[in-house]
DNA sequence: GAAGTCTCACCATCCACAAGATGCA
DNA sequence: TGTGCATCTTGTGGATGGTGAGACT
């Protein structure tokens, strides 16, 4: 099993797929092995037993996904091979900024979220010893490198977005955890359960990084239901969206190029925790007829991608939107409801209920 | 120092959720 | 009487938006 050089795997624009299974793309590359392993390959066989566990494994590329990581770069919160880190941190002096420590060779169980694994946050949460104070100082150099970025895009045409730069990528990390496996899981379950606006404080799927257009794309997910998975290969992969009936962001459909497309979709597994089960089950089907997406391209949809990530307030309860826009304020701050207020809400609530049979709950859906 | 921009705490109310209490087989 | 399950009650904390104050550029 020897896959030390790159793109030795299978095609060019895929990602490499797992030496042991041969049908789930690899996430980590096992040194003691020599031999790319997918998240539950790697995880039965080194969890076999001791020896096997104390196996120094590194993530996979995440941009190239096809060679093993050998730096972390802190700003971009991602694990980049040596090819890839050149392109990419050699593109100007900005992005030379970058503060890039090497990889982190993993071991043990690999399960949890590959960035606090590669970042050197233990899956319980806590930070290594010795390395809090270290990153107290590296945060001060990630901070003056994407902001510095920032001005950059600001003078380039692709901008207008508060948060853009690097720091998106650690939001990922926020957004994976938030909405990726909670948010989108209690929106399924609650489609699932009790269909949407029931009149209960309906939960508002706004947005994680999508705003209006992840909502329409939901809208048409509704009218086209299927399983989807969506995975941004290119980004740091850890935004690891897996949804079900609903997914994919309109903004990357709307930047990648053509040949890129079929790539984003497909391309990629490299489960968080928790998502095994979800991905273990049959491969992924490659189209018969994809075209092969070179370095470059996969480089530039990493840019393009951290380009277009929006931020916006998400309301998950949309109920209480309702409810705080219609409270009385003194100065902007919430006020009691004065006695004929309520009067005046109580008389009106029973007024609509007599008339329709039963209470209404604001909800916000278009 | 002035002007503009940005960030954040404040407030009352609603409701999801968890824990405990209760009833029944 | 003890156990397990379902249902009800109670308490807690998070979420919500407009405004002003302060920090910052």
């Amino acid at each position: 099993m020897m896959n030390d050089e790159r793109n030795s795997g299978d095609g060019g624009g895929w990602a490499r797929s797992c030496d042991s299974c041969r049908s789930a793309a690899c996430t980590v590359y096992c040194r003691a092995d020599s031999a790319y392993l997918c998240a539950g390959c790697d995880g039965r066989i080194h969890a076999a037993n001791p020896v096997a566990s104390r196996h120094e494994r590194v993530w996979v590329c995440e941009v190239c996904e096809h060679a093993p990581a050998t730096v972390t770069c802190k700003a971009d919160a991602a694990a980049l091979c040596a090819v890839c880190d050149a392109d990419i941190h050699t593109a100007n002096p900005l992005a030379r900024r970058h503060h890039r420590v090497p990889i982190l060779p993993i071991s043990g169980h690999l399960f949890g979220p590959p960035a606090a694994a590669h970042l050197g946050i233990r899956p319980d949460g806590f930070e290594e010893a010795g390395e809090v104070q270290e990153q107290e100082e590296e945060e001060e150099d990630e901070a003056t490198s994407w902001l510095l970025l920032n001005s950059v895009k600001t003078n380039n045409q692709n901008n207008g977005f508060l948060y853009g730069g690097e720091v998106d990528e650690y939001l990922d990390l926020v957004e994976y955890t938030s909405c990726g496996e909670n948010q989108y899981q209690d929106e399924y379950n609650q489609q699932e359960n009790h269909g949407m606006g029931d009149g209960s404080d309906s939960v508002v799927p706004v947005q994680c990084g999508g705003g209006n257009d992840q909502l329409q794309e939901q809208q048409k997910q509704q009218q086209n239901p299927q399983m989807e998975i969506d995975y941004e290969a290119s980004n740091t992969g850890f935004s690891y969206t897996a949804s079900i009936s609903q997914s994919v962001s309109s903004i990357e459909a709307g930047i990648v190029p053509d040949a890129t497309m079929i790539d984003i979709s497909n391309s990629h597994i490299r489960p968080p925790k928790g998502t095994i089960e979800l991905f273990s089950g049959p491969p992924l089907q490659m189209p018969h007829q994809f075209i092969p997406m070179d370095r470059e391209a996969r480089v530039l949809r990493y840019r393009e991608k951290k380009k277009t990530r929006k931020f916006e307030k998400t309301i998950r309860y949309a109920s209480r939107k309702a409810y705080a826009e219609t409270r009385p304020r003194i100065k902007g701050r919430f006020a009691k409801r004065t006695d004929v207020e309520v009067e005046v809400d109580q008389m009106f609530n029973t007024t609509v209920m007599a008339e329709s049979g039963y209470g209404i709950v604001p909800s916000f859906y278009n």
